[in-house]
DNA sequence: CTTTAAACAGAACTTTTGTTCTCTGTCTAA
DNA sequence: TTAGACAGAGAACAAAAGTTCTGTTTAAAG
């Protein structure tokens, strides 16, 4: 395996290779299958096979393009030229779930959301919950609203978390701001009043990433 | 071109023909290009490329795969049997436009929606719009949410849409109704005020889809 | 100006691969 | 029983397509 560390970006290529390239990924996207070298040739105004097999395998060399030894239109493009998905499915939750060590029962409904609300991380734990009435006014939520969170039984300061007051047998999206022995359950409308109480009166449900409404 | 109507369904195939389809399905998966008739018949152990070319003909007839003739690697799986995108990508306004007969600029960044906020509906016309506080409690929409629109100049009769005031120089997401030769803005939020005012008064920027918020 | 490597041209060659053909067995309906 | 549709075997053929080879041009470097 010679892998040359010139060319890395797609535009350092030569005219005839991006040419070839962009052809390529062309000709996949309509007919789902690889050109031939001679396909390329007459759909580029090339004068010979030989030439375009010249660029191809400068294409292989430098990791743009991948191509099985001798197998009809077998070449390749590499995985890293597809954008990962935009959006990912998440199962979707009926109410919250008290007891999170139990197994959460998934309903088969999904919901998606963008990829990017992930930040990088995975989608492990993170489910969609549609809320009612009584997380209103908390934070902007509206009933049916989706919310969308990461189970976890423990938030940082200052992160913004479903939190459960079992005492009050009431559900809150809040900021969670820690204060010594004490928490303080931070409104994101300021219209409401904080909510000041011991770390052993609330359970963390999750960490929010976001909400989405469909009107 | 012969098309049967008999078997319609996969399940309907005959066992050969569904392990020639699974087969070219995950060769395809794997490879990207399709496999060749030797290497079905070698993957799944058959003992003629003949026989292979017989059922893969088969499935071409009734619509299971396609083929170009003479083609090598040619096999396609039809476009019907990969699920439709679960999400669309629509432009970004970085703010409203007060006439849309204009081009609307797009700074080239994107927002990723859901397919299904679109009710079936092209993409076209839809975007995504940041919000800033002036907006802000019409409809419970926080400042920095992303409210995506489809741009259009007339709502059906209790629909929600984003509708300029031009005199006050406001702009605000309401329902609207009409009422002979008025119209009743009604807020989302019982809190708010209806606001009635002549047809002439306002100008209907677009109907709202959904909104998006990222903590 | 010479050298050298990359790019181009054209043709021929070899392998891969789709296609055809003939023959055989099995099952079903008339 | 028998014609006919269907599935399978095996081999051969022909087209498609990758690869190699030789030689030429071009452009940059020494």
């Amino acid at each position: 395996m010679t892998t040359r560390n010139k060319p890395i970006y797609f535009e350092q290529l030569h005219y005839q290779q991006r040419r070839i390239f962009n052809f390529i990924k062309r000709f996949m996207d309509r007919y789902s299958y690889g050109p031939t070298m001679r396909e390329i040739m007459t759909g580029l105004d090339i004068s010979s096979t030989s030439v375009v097999y010249y660029h191809v395998n400068r294409l292989v060399e430098t990791g743009f393009l991948e191509k099985g030894h001798g197998i009809s239109r077998g070449l390749r493009i590499p995985d890293h030229y597809f954008e990962p998905p935009a959006s990912v499915s998440v199962p979707m939750l009926d109410e919250i779930i008290t007891n999170f060590s139990e197994r959460v029962p998934c309903y088969g409904r999904r919901h998606e959301i963008p990829t990017e609300w992930l930040r990088g991380r995975a989608a492990d734990d993170v489910y969609a919950l549609r809320v009612n009435t009584h997380l209103m006014y908390d934070a902007m939520v509206n009933d049916g609203d989706v919310v969308v969170l990461r189970r976890q039984s423990r938030l940082n300061d200052g992160e913004i978390g479903i939190i459960m007051l079992p005492a009050k047998k009431e559900t809150r999206i809040r900021r969670l701001k820690y204060e010594g022995e004490w928490v303080c359950l931070e409104p994101l409308m300021s219209v409401m009043q904080p909510l000041r109480c011991r770390q052993d009166e609330i359970q963390i449900v999750g960490k929010v990433l976001g909400l989405m409404r469909q009107f």
